[in-house]
DNA sequence: GATTTCACTCAACAGTCGTTGACTCAACGA
DNA sequence: TCGTTGAGTCAACGACTGTTGAGTGAAATC
């Protein structure tokens, strides 16, 4: 057939992305603990060992799996700070990506992944507490980054009936208001 | 010393209560898979296989574990169901129930926690539907219980640092407009 | 007081897991 | 062309898991 021949680093480098795509989607699948090494070398199409020969040990293979973007930072005001939140809700609702995936899926129970999402969370805060007003914006920012959090665990990883199949846009205009009443920008 | 001699049918009871409290708190403190019967029997002060005996499996045992109960209703107005929402808050900042957190901890990773967290939810959600008005009333109480639910995960599971101390007063000040606009009480 | 019941323990089985070392064979450099 | 490198496989080890069956001794029953 039109099976070529690749050199070998090439071959390694697709070999690889093949044992990590099928690491970050049975880590999104089942967590950590219940995703076995012979899993994902199945899933892969390779040899369990070869996953360790590369990856060293099941941490580290979950590791890369979970690494996740330094989130671009800019400047940003108040009001905008809502709408960003909502648009992370329309690429959370759609196909975020699977090592996010994974590694919200393991965070309960991994006490690493836990760590993991506990820094994205916290500077995911950081980021939003710098642009709201107030001596409690951190709380605020911490509570509008929580609200988030569980809508897309309802969503992504518990599947409830009542947010299947309902546009991402819905959410975010039912949300909105809510998000807003959190910036403080209204005098009480 | 006071070691009194206890009938059988007491001590019996005594044990079986002895090892569900560890089921429950190791079940929330690791989760259901890192949970082993060794250590519910350890830190029950009993051998493993009594466990087993008295639970017949792991899945019974962690089942016997998270047994919530059934929720009592009584018939509320669209207003109160916000404070009723951060009434359960106020409970979950402080020593929300162990079976509940066991059930937390592992709904993301086992499937059976999973449905019973979809069933909590749910009857959480048709509660609050059924006080507020409109047609879309299902989907704003899912996203209700969701805030709540991810401010719970954030607190109690991942205990952010922005959450560590902060009275459960100030949370629910915080939240109340939030939930509020969510009744969509008001008209756009 | 003899017998039965039952709370509880001990030792082991069988399966699965992460991990390892020796091995095969094709691509590479000289 | 020949020795070397490295991608990939195979079989196994040791640890840990849920689970089980036989066994022990004290409380319950007669």
């Amino acid at each position: 057939m039109g099976e070529r021949v690749l050199p070998r680093a090439e071959r390694r480098r697709r070999t690889e992305g093949k044992i990590l795509d099928a690491a970050r989607s049975l880590f999104a699948d089942v967590g950590y603990e219940r995703a076995t090494i012979r899993g994902v070398a199945g899933a892969a199409g390779v040899d369990p060992a070869l996953v360790m020969q590369y990856f060293g040990s099941k941490e580290e293979l979950f590791r890369h799996a979970v690494r996740v973007m330094p989130a671009p930072d800019g400047e940003l005001g108040a009001e905008e700070v809502v709408e960003h939140l909502l648009g992370s809700l329309t690429v959370k609702m759609g196909e975020l990506p699977q090592g996010s995936l994974a590694m919200m899926r393991s965070m309960l129970t991994h006490p690493e992944a836990a760590a993991s999402a506990r820094q994205v969370l916290g500077q995911q805060i950081d980021r939003l507490a710098e642009a709201l007003p107030g001596d409690d914006a951190r709380l605020r920012a911490a509570l509008m980054t929580l609200v988030m959090l569980g809508v897309a665990v309802g969503h992504q990883l518990l599947e409830l009936d009542e947010l299947r199949g309902v546009p991402q846009e819905e959410i975010a205009r039912l949300l909105r208001p809510s998000l807003h009443t959190l910036t403080g920008q209204d005098v009480s």
